[in-house]
DNA sequence: TCCTTTAATCGTATATTTACGATGAACGAT
DNA sequence: ATCGTTCATCGTAAATATACGATTAAAGGA
């Protein structure tokens, strides 16, 4: 039989599968597109502009920070947050280097 | 503060995000990795060469069957796994449009 | 027919995710 | 100093994901 489960998941494998991660949930899609359709955004209008309560939202940033493809700097009272682009293209190239292997 | 929360995700979000899910798990981009390594596969080819249980590999076999990404058939009373060429091209096309939506 | 092989499904345990209200910390304004 | 605003964090409930052993179903071979 022969198996061979030495191997585990390489450090590619799950720094994709982590920045999937992070991209698995619509309002995290909406929140980068939002973020990208005013190059800065406070974080009360993120809130105001999908269907999920503050506590929520604040969750949904935090995980989107942990993956560094946003940053927040805070402004007073106030949470300006902006994309970082050079993690989006990081990420995005990773993702299509995938599916160049993969298929396509 | 005058909050429009009545807006739901779009579909295209939802599903950019469903598709994101499959991806969320090192095991599942490996199984993506190995089927197009060679054009038709065994499922226990692709456990064998994952360092998880025959159950556990059946199921994140199902999630990616469940969006469409790859397809099982029945040979006997073995399956074999392939990919599905046209859904992955549409999966990379949607993630790419977001990314350039967003930033790049 | 019975046995083996293969892979899905069941049952189950544990961990993680998602969601929300409540609280707390930081700041500006009064 | 106090108040209101803003947003992170806490506490917690419910749902979902992950993992595995055991069982089952389906097929081929003895």
């Amino acid at each position: 039989m022969a198996k061979n489960k030495s191997d585990e998941f390489t450090a590619d494998e799950m720094e994709l599968a982590d920045i999937a991660k992070a991209l698995s949930h619509p309002a995290r899609i909406k929140i980068l597109k939002i973020l990208s359709s005013r190059n800065v955004c406070m974080c009360g209008d993120i809130v105001a502009l999908l269907p999920l309560a503050q506590a929520t939202v604040s969750q949904h940033l935090k995980e989107l920070k942990r993956v560094g493809l946003i940053e927040g700097e805070i402004e007073g009272p106030k949470v300006c947050y902006c994309l970082n682009n050079s993690k989006m293209e990081k990420a995005k190239d990773s993702l299509i280097k995938l599916f160049k292997k993969v298929c396509c």
